[in-house]
RNA sequence: GUGGCUAUAGCGUAGUUGGUUAACGCGCCAGAUUGUGGUUCUGGAGAUCGAGGGUUCGAGUCCCUCUAGCCACC
């Protein structure tokens, strides 16, 4: 693995990853295709047509449906989804803490119901990596636990103690894995994850302690969960200076387009979010004049596309009033012309937020790019 | 033609022995959703209770007439 930093333009980077899989230019906005496949009928041909770079699967997901075990036999999450750029597979942390309800959390690692069946599940640092390396994905995430944005500290302090605990088995288990003569991908990638909740102090020190592990990049996690833009900034502010400057930043689960600008602002590269898919399935469409909503009755008879001059497989061929009739009608077709749009939206914004950092002209560029965002044009 | 049943929001329904601003689901209109359960949540608009008359302090509710629909019989 070689990351190489291409330029600097105040905190933000532009960077290159080279990966087992192709290289990956940053800043990059992965693509949430949870289990295996971005929701909405897309195909991984499609992803090629609309400039994704990295896509992004969930190992709790695909451990209880269908199973990583017969993943592995069939060579693979990369061949399994017929798609050779790189993978990201998120490691289940996150799903403990937003979907299990019934859980229970020990230093071993946590004991939850499977939203599938009910039935008990077992998941600690050892289990996920195992899922992980079955999967073959181009990097794994840690095990960790995401406590809420509004945890107390004598909640967040030793959650974050055993998260770093938890990386270093982590660590342990994926060296042992990729030594192994059978292992899908010898070359899997690790990233640690950043904790604290809204505590600078402690995402501080949590950020120098995993520092010294000398992974391949770091991840902040357990943002975005319900504390508001300006604390999340602040947090970016305090932490990202003490994160290796020579590895790769990826804030974790965002988000919006203007969340995206301002962390690339203070040194993030790797972001995802199911903002673009998700919405995009339910009528909220980006565009570069703000967000429209579909949905309403005004775009009954628009005989326009999404966005005018937008190039995605969307605009280029239907009308809005079409893709509306398409989503009341509940037609598959109509998630799958949104999540198209909207993810050939997030992915052409990075392709400018890359060019105008290497134009050296990030800070005007986000200006105007959140003036035009926030904007109610759209129509 | 005769008898019976029904009529409440766009659709399907609830509405106690008659008692304030007539309720619910779907649909409609809008808004949320940040390491995804094709969801889920939160608001809003919309009804002279089929029409007319009567009883009553008070009628969606009781009575009469009419209209329409459904069922049965001739």
């Amino acid at each position: 693995m070689k990351y190489r930093v291409l330029k600097r333009d105040g905190l933000a980077k532009r960077a290159e990853m080279e990966t087992v899989h192709g290289v990956i230019q940053t800043p990059v906005f992965m693509n949430v295709g949870t289990v295996g496949a971005i929701k909405g009928a897309v195909s991984t041909e499609d992803l090629e047509n609309i400039g994704t770079q990295v896509e992004l699967s969930n190992t709790y997901h695909l451990h209880v449906r269908t199973g990583d075990k017969l993943i592995k036999e069939m060579g693979g999450l990369h061949k399994f989804m017929s798609w050779n750029r790189p993978i990201l597979t998120d490691s289940g942390g996150f799903q403990v803490f937003s979907l299990a309800g019934l859980r229970k959390i020990k230093e071993e690692g946590v004991t939850f119901n499977s939203h599938i069946d009910g039935r008990k599940i077992f998941m600690g640092p050892e289990e996920s990596i195992q899922i992980q390396s079955n999967l073959g994905s181009t990097i794994a995430m840690a095990f960790d636990e995401c406590p809420p944005a509004l945890a107390e500290r004598e909640y967040v302090l030793p959650s974050v103690e055993r998260t770093t605990r938890w990386l270093e088995r982590c660590i342990r288990k994926m060296a042992e894995l990729n030594a192994k003569e059978d292992t899908v991908n010898k070359e899997q990638l690790l990233f640690g994850i950043n904790q604290g909740a809204i505590y600078a102090d402690i995402r501080i020190e949590h950020a120098k302690r995993i520092a010294e592990f000398d992974l391949p990049g770091y991840a902040i996690g357990g943002l975005a969960v319900g504390e508001s833009h300006e604390q999340m900034y602040y947090i970016l502010d305090e932490t990202v200076p003490f994160l290796p400057a020579d590895k790769p930043v990826y804030l974790m689960g965002v988000g919006t387009p203007a969340n995206i600008l301002e962390a690339v602002d203070r040194g993030v590269d790797f972001f995802d979010c199911v903002y673009p898919t998700r919405n995009g399935r339910h009528a909220h469409m980006y565009t570069n004049h703000g967000k429209l909503n579909l949905m309403n009755s005004k775009y009954e008879k628009d005989d326009r596309p999404i966005e005018e001059g937008c190039q995605c497989p969307a605009c280029r061929r239907y009308s809005r009033a079409y893709i509306r009739h398409l989503l009341k009608a509940k037609e598959m077709l109509g998630m799958r012309l949104g999540v198209l749009h909207n993810l050939y939206f997030y992915n052409h914004l990075m392709e400018e937020i890359r060019a105008a950092i290497d134009e050296g002209r990030y800070k005007e560029f986000k200006n105007q790019k959140l003036k035009d965002l926030a904007g109610d044009t759209a129509e």
